[in-house]
DNA sequence: AATGAATGAGTGTTCATTCAT
DNA sequence: GATGAATGAACACTCATTCAT
């Protein structure tokens, strides 16, 4: 059957072969760069995981740091994605920094691989990153819209002044982000696992607390 | 030179020369490994560096995953030992957190190969930490330690009450370990350098404020 | 010049690149193994020998006991079909007991591999063999005729009765493959070389004279 | 307390230190290379058997060969004693013969490392064997004895005449010990355990019953 | 007689990558 | 767009052996 045969209007919109092995591909790739680290991952591994050949791999992405720039960027793009369906403009400034705080938690939390492929990342020294034109172009509208929503928060008498929304923005994630990405040495340093349901709910309650506990005039 | 002339009285006391290719080959190991990662890290290139024989690691720590034992149990030995150095029970509650606070964020600043050490560590699902009986005997008594400056400062009614001593241990780390682990993934994301003076001046300023701020009863 | 190009109709079919490089280790690993044993060959050797990459060892057969297994295959299929090619059915019983014992004896003769593969198979306890499928399944059928032609012999009134091919064919392979396969002690011991050809032939006639004596009714 | 103080004249009498060391390492070496054979012993694994620093083992054997050939007399040594308790020359013809054929038999069953042994100096062509005086110094009476035996039998009438005494001494220990040596690929190939007590019985019933049937006059 | 420390040369194996079609 | 064959460089690890006392 040729190809144009089978991308036939009758079935539901499908992507193009080459973009289908493209995207089975970045699949692959993240999970595997995710699992394994950039040092750990195997480009063998990678093509069997996305049931390709491994030449096509080179074909699409260069090298396996190509490849793993291209994760970056997708991963990037997705949470850049998840950020801008907040509305985080639209709401009052408390519920807007509790919102912001545990869609963080939560979006870390769904989405492990973001943990690693950015400690990987920030292993090389962020080298692939700062080769990336993409990535730059996407930066944060969040940090303008968390200082608005500062400047409401404080205009209002509800929140303190003189916050930086980067130190804020930074200090939302690292709470959420540290307790997932180290979650195996600390649970056995302190012999207690972080990661029951009961656990990870009272840490999100502590991360608000002490994120609104800092921002709220006291 | 003969091993007794060596040992003059007029000297420190020297290493027996196991013990010294013992500690060259850990020294040599930790650079390498926070450096590259226990992935990315080369036995040749540790051999290399401790100058002495490859083969003597393998005498020394059994293979690559021993030397990256023995290398983290040395880490956890010293920032313990450092953190004993702080004699916090001593202090007033207020000062005693303030001064944790600080410790945390100079001790990382630092020791980054804490950091990446760790981070390895955790890619690999602590399953070098697991194993170790040492590691999991200097079970930090700083969080006991931290329950009872907590309870103090409350019963001064100083401090808010119901803080999890491990979860505020656990965010002082955070936000300390997130800053600089993420350096320079957040360096290039925001444009703007994480790392000068004047930066992680202000940085260990919020940090400290947000901990007080959380701690502090309002 | 192109692969389409060399396969000239011409000339015999000839192997493809892959089967050819195949081919080359077999033979290569087979000589290697044969003269060093499984432990004493050496991979980089069997590449030299071969006249390929190293790498391409392991692309095909796995690794250094994947190698093994398919020498041992190989050689027992060869065997196998020489055996076949005998057509002991069609011969009176005491043609076909006394052509078995001289094939055996020139089989081994001419394939000392084929001994010192065995050798080292017994020292590892067949547990290449064990794994093998292919070989379960060539399950010589030289066993069956073997006693179909003890039985004829039996009727015919020549052969003595109650011989178990099993033990006959063990004794006939026995009496040849310890003459060769400890030659070199042998000689040592008795101070006598036991290869010139006058010995060699008068090892077959004991050979021969003490199956037959064994076979034959008295 | 003092060696001299050990070897009290009230304790059994035992081997001196040295000599303890030296048996230990010759036992252990036996246990090592019979298993694994001359390339598959480890050096490191003989000293961790025999419970001695390794740097005995050179310091009294010289290297690995040395090792090799020591323990190889050793066992040449204790089959030769063995023979000679035999004292087959005091019995009558047959009796001779078929106490050889099950002594051969018994041995080699009982001392599987003699088979290994051999085979590890097989595959190395007799290199070591080729170098010791001590073994070919103990050029086997047996074939002469043999030889006496066979004539002594042609004269009562009951054997067969021009029975040359190695081919005879040859053909009894391949019956033996080719069944023992490659008894793991033949259970294989056979798919028919060869070392059941019931088989083992069977085959030295086979075995001399071959032996017999080629000397005894028909 | 005995030993802990040390080593050069190798050993099987893996890796990202390219060739040739 | 896709692929089976092939490779050089490196990798963790091992080995018999020697050093120094």
């Amino acid at each position: 059957m040729s190809k144009a045969a089978r991308l036939d209007i009758d079935l539901p919109p499908r992507l193009r072969d080459a973009d289908r092995s493209q995207q089975a591909i970045l699949d692959a790739a993240r999970d595997e760069f995710a699992q394994l680290g950039l040092g750990g991952a195997r480009v063998d591994r990678i093509a069997e995981r996305a049931a390709v050949n491994k030449r096509l791999i080179y074909y699409y992405f260069g090298n396996k740091d190509g490849l793993f720039l291209a994760v970056l960027e997708n991963t990037y793009l997705q949470i850049r994605e998840a950020e801008r369906q907040l509305h985080l403009a639209d709401l009052p400034p408390v519920d807007a920094v509790r919102r912001l705080t545990e869609f963080t938690w939560t979006y870390y939390l769904e989405h492990p691989e973001f943990i690693t492929l950015l400690n990987s990342e920030n292993l090389h020294r962020a080298t692939h990153l700062e080769q990336s034109l993409r990535i730059r172009e996407m930066n944060s509208p969040l940090i303008q819209t968390l200082g608005e929503i500062l400047e409401r928060g404080r205009a209002l008498g509800q929140f303190r002044g003189g916050v930086d929304p980067v130190q804020l923005y930074i200090s939302i994630a690292a709470l959420a982000y540290f307790y997932l990405s180290n979650q195996h040495t600390l649970s056995t340093i302190f012999g207690r696992d972080l990661m029951t349901p009961k656990a990870r709910s009272e840490r999100l309650s502590h991360v608000t607390e002490v994120i609104l506990g800092y921002v709220l005039r006291s």
